[in-house]
DNA sequence: GCCAACGTTGGC
DNA sequence: GCCAACGTTGGC
């Protein structure tokens, strides 16, 4: 890996969270800025979560269902899929009767705080922008709340949204 | 609050 | 396995 902020650049993602729920801000304020992301309950992102999201992986953290969603920051993620124990506990209200230690079904990762976004970007400047214009999270209907995203889009939201060039150690650290 | 887009469920 | 009904997501 070797850089600093742990990303290995080769694959990146897209995750939603609202923020009345759980904040980038939130996710700063964790220990070591870590925690798991779980609560997914849609097959396609489990699928995501289970087979392709990988250590070191990039994550957009997108704040959704307010009034102006946004990307907010950058994270990395810490630890690839494993079982989502909150869909065995029956006091989670991500409980699901049908998954047991056998089988779990619903699968989470760890991600990491990263960075702000200096300048969030809101779904306009995303909109306006030639290469953000083809994300999918603009997608009308698009409901995935674990989304790719190529590497130019990545390269693209770091530069417009200014976070430093992560890939490049160039803050003397 | 509306509504489009989807995913899931269940009858057949 | 089809498909209608229903529920949820999430932008607007």
């Amino acid at each position: 890996m070797g850089d600093p902020t742990g990303i290995s650049q080769e694959r990146f993602w897209l995750m939603k969270s609202e923020p009345d729920c759980f904040s980038f801000d939130d996710l700063a304020a964790r220990p070591d800025g870590i925690e798991s992301w779980d609560g997914v309950r849609n097959f396609k992102a489990r699928n995501l979560l289970r087979d392709e999201i990988r250590v070191g992986d990039g994550v957009l953290f997108y704040h959704s269902s307010i009034a102006e969603p946004a990307i907010v920051g950058i994270a990395r993620v810490v630890r690839s899929g494993y079982p989502d124990h909150t869909a065995l506990d029956p006091r989670s209200d991500h409980f699901d009767p049908k998954a047991s230690p056998e089988h779990p079904i619903w699968y989470m990762v760890d991600v990491q705080h990263v960075a702000p976004l200096t300048h969030p970007l809101t779904r306009d400047d995303l909109r306006r922008h030639p290469v953000l214009a083809g994300m999918e999270v603009l997608r009308k209907g698009n409901r995935l709340s674990v989304q790719p995203v190529t590497a130019e889009q990545w390269r693209t939201v770091l530069e417009v949204g200014g976070v430093r060039d992560p890939f490049v150690n160039d803050s003397g650290e």
